[in-house]
DNA sequence: GCGATACTTGAATGACTATTCAAGTATGTT
DNA sequence: AACATACTTGAATAGTCATTCAAGTATCGC
């Protein structure tokens, strides 16, 4: 009976995170929105209730993408020190990628809204959490294959790691090249291998 | 022959940052800092030219106290690598300190203004060298002293130990709390010292 | 006291923003 | 074809904000 919506929703979200990844939130206007995805603003609305509701689930799906790409990581076949070593390289080829220095939209966020948001503030938590959890079970996993000494204690390396991950992720917005990005990575590889 | 100005310039920037600093750059309007610093806009503007104006002049005092706090900390006697540890130590207290989690107003600033204003980017950038030269210097003091290694390359190291500042900056916004902070730093520390 | 200087005041300005809504339009079922 | 549904449109609303400015006021040297 209703009428069908004429635009496609994952589409318009991947538009919009694009707008907010480039500006911020603050610095993105509705206006900005509506030449981004097509949709006047009555569309919008209707769709997402408000400018945060656009931006809660373009945050959601950010988040939701780099957990995936981190799992299917994971589960390659082999050396998982190598796996680790993958997902770093990854991070550095994003951070240096073109010449827009965007960083990491979870990041951005955070600091941000966070203190001023408390409903995104807790979003982003439970997804960090998300992160360190995942990068936990790979520890764990090359612990297990005896790739990294046994009796570190895994969450606290894979706090250290995520760590690291989001200070590349600030690095990059100033002006740190692939070098020294690289040699950052290779500083916490040696720091997880060694005894 | 003019008349004197009634308040006092750095007590000015100092209110300002604080309320820079709790609610980010684009979140505080002029009335804001009108409530805090007792100036009318008139007065702000005849002594800063701009919001943009205060604010710069705000950034500018926080990092020089950032870079003399480190460079004092680094001019102790005894050992350097417990001067290191100190200023690690010393970031994790005030990162957990109150029950706001506020940052580092440059760290928030690089992400909230760096793509937008490029005055303020190049000025942090600068900002940034100069917290790794003073590292790489320490770091090199301890290699003298055979504390670390010195095979390893100092400016390798001090960007990885501004990595890890910069990490804990961001994750000091979401939950973590003194011990994950803690044991970030034990690893960084462990992996200055390892061979 | 007088004049010159420059700080202070606070209301006015003009621009911009998120959000709403009433009118118009397309769809699928009956 | 007619109806109910719900998407689309874009102009209107109400609010906020950075900035300006003209009038008022305090200080200093003479």
């Amino acid at each position: 009976m209703p009428r069908t919506p004429e635009y496609d929703r994952a589409e318009v979200v991947d538009k919009a995170m694009a707008v907010f990844w480039e500006r911020g939130y603050g610095q993105t206007s509705i206006g900005d929105l509506v030449d981004a995805t097509g949709l006047k603003p009555g569309s919008l609305y209707a769709a997402f209730g408000s400018k945060k509701g656009v931006f809660l689930e373009v945050l959601d799906e950010y988040n939701r993408a780099f957990l995936v790409n981190v799992r299917s990581m994971a589960r390659a076949e082999g050396s998982k020190i190598a796996a680790v070593r993958g997902i770093l390289d990854d991070i550095v080829d994003k951070s240096v990628r073109g010449d827009d220095r965007r960083g990491c939209l979870s990041v951005n966020a955070l600091l941000e809204m966070s203190q001023h948001e408390p409903d995104i503030a807790a979003r982003l938590e439970g997804h960090n959490q998300g992160v360190r959890d995942a990068f936990a079970t790979l520890i764990r996993a090359a612990q297990d294959g005896r790739e990294i000494p046994g009796d570190k204690d895994a969450d606290a390396l894979a706090a250290f790691l995520v760590n690291n991950i989001w200070g590349m992720r600030v690095s990059c917005r100033g002006c740190l090249d692939r070098g020294a990005l690289t040699a950052i990575v290779e500083a916490v590889m040696a720091s997880l291998e060694s005894a």
